[in-house]
RNA sequence: GGCCCCAUCGUCUAACGGUUAGGACGCCGGCUUUUCAAGCCGUUAAUCGGGGUUCGAUUCCCCGUGGGGUCACCA
């Protein structure tokens, strides 16, 4: 009978949660679930100088936000005792000792540290990803576990903290392979079972190096400011890789679970693609429902035209729904459109410089002739032809053939939005509605006389 | 620099000795009811180099080269 798996989450509260740490969650999460095993949450607060609590509450915000959670929580130095304990043991085995040194931060002054007596024996343990590693541990030499007897340091933390809780599978960063040898020896030591290790390579910003602040935007909250859509997130950091076996690249978190195998994980970094990641939050927006779109969207839209000194109109607004949902890949896109401008001319009349409501090569003439014509087709025809783009198309479309759809359309379009790109007329003309298309048409034809 | 890891289109990857080296994103081009967006279709583009092993190497081995990680009284 196997042990139950167990594995652990252990970001150290020190910064706010990062790509890295989501990934390095999202990873053992899958591993967990997949096995039925359980999953603890270690706060790695060792570094009392660093961790604060602010730290430690957005990592699990962020994590939660992108649908992980886990089974258990506590804080290493919740531990402290247990740490000092295997200190303890370690001396009294002379396996390690304290030794009185120079401060190597403040060079003067004497203080305490807690060695290992390194063996210095070859260590070689199996990597579920990597295969076989193996590590000549004399040139580590006697290396600190300790800042003091009741103070203990990362390696000796983890090693007893991962055996403290039964962790049996330690799923990391490549960043942590040559910690590995230190753990070990640390375990031996101790006499501890020794867990499976697992290490994955690290995301890389665009120039390849490991991804960072200055290679890119590494904080998940700024990512869900910029409006990307948690699962979006999760799913591209998550195949980001790995691949699944049946190679496909949009997964729920139910259908990841299920297809995971820790062996899939990729071996190379690879680069973290901002464009990809807009392409997996598109075809998640896409997959929104009409009222969770609406719901995103509204809200946006709303400071978007505050942001514009116009009037909050709910009804147009959600007219204007599906016209947004064909031209957003991130919420972010949709507050910068409004802050261009580009949706005033649903709320207001446009101003179009007269110069350009022709289109090139046609004159204010031919053009003022087009307008007073779709003005007059348009209010000889039926009001219901107002409900679709396809029946005001309907309506003109003949004449528009016949005098040349650029030489009629463009006015048109550029009467109704005053902007040299924006949607067709024949949408614009069905959301703004009857009276204010009749009213732009002629208003735009005036300008020309 | 020592040690460790890695190496297929621009990017993410598939191909577990035999494929016209496949797919995705992006790019470029075309189509669709003017522009933009969206959508659809299509094109371009890769096995780091050199030795082996083998009838046959992207695939296995070795050596280079390149990239990354790590060498704390941080985690």
């Amino acid at each position: 009978m196997d042990s139950p798996i167990k594995v652990r989450f252990p970001p150290s509260p020190t910064g706010f949660c990062h790509v890295g740490t989501a990934r390095m969650a999202i990873l053992n999460y899958l591993f967990a679930k997949k096995n039925g095993g359980t999953i603890v949450f270690r706060s790695e607060d060792t570094d009392k100088a660093r961790s604060r609590p602010e730290f430690e509450e957005d990592i699990k915000e962020q994590l939660q936000w992108l649908g992980l959670s886990w089974d258990e929580f506590y804080r290493t130095t919740d531990l402290v005792s247990t740490h000092t304990d295997a200190m303890q043991k370690l001396v009294a085995e002379d396996k390690a000792c304290v030794s009185e040194e120079e401060s190597k931060k403040e060079p003067g002054t004497m203080v305490q540290v807690v060695r290992l007596r390194n063996p210095g024996t070859a260590i070689t343990f199996t990597d579920l990803i990597r295969g076989e590693i193996t590590f000549d541990t004399t040139e580590l030499g006697d290396f600190a576990i300790g800042r003091a007897i009741d103070d203990p340091l990362y390696h000796l933390a983890v090693v007893v903290d991962d055996a403290s809780h039964g962790i049996t599978h330690v799923i990391r960063g490549e960043d942590h392979i040559s910690n590995t040898p230190r753990q070990i020896l640390i375990q031996e030591a101790l006499g501890y079972p020794r867990p499976q290790y697992a290490h994955y390579p690290l995301h890389l910003g665009a120039d390849r190096s490991k991804l960072s602040k200055r290679t890119g935007d590494v904080a998940v909250k700024s990512y869900r400011e910029k409006g990307f859509l948690p699962q979006a997130l999760l799913n591209y950091i998550a195949v980001l890789g790995w691949t699944a076996p049946s190679g496909k690249e949009l997964l729920s978190l139910t259908e990841m679970i299920e297809a995971f195998d820790i062996r899939d994980v990729h071996k190379s970094g690879a680069v973290f693609d901002m464009e990809k990641l807009r392409w997996f939050n598109r075809e998640y927006i896409l997959k929104l429902t009409d009222d969770e779109f609406a719901a995103a969207v509204l809200p946006i839209m709303e400071e978007g035209m505050q942001g514009r000194g116009l009037t909050w109109d709910q009804g147009m607004a959600t007219k204007l729904l599906p016209v947004i949902k064909e031209r957003v890949s991130v919420w972010s896109d949709l507050s910068e459109q409004l802050a261009a401008g580009e949706y005033d001319l649903f709320f207001k009349d446009p101003t179009p410089a007269a110069e350009e409501i022709p289109g090139k090569g046609n004159t204010k003439a031919a053009a003022a002739t087009h307008l007073a014509k779709l003005h007059e087709l348009y209010i000889g025809a039926s009001a219901e032809i107002f409900d679709t783009p396809e029946r005001l198309k309907d309506t003109v479309w003949e004449y528009a053939t016949e005098q040349g759809r650029g030489a009629v359309l463009w006015p048109m379009r550029f009467s109704l939005s005053g902007l040299a790109r924006s949607p067709d007329p024949f949408t614009i003309a069905s959301i703004i509605g009857r009276d204010a298309t009749l009213r732009r048409l002629d208003a735009a034809r005036q300008l020309l006389i």
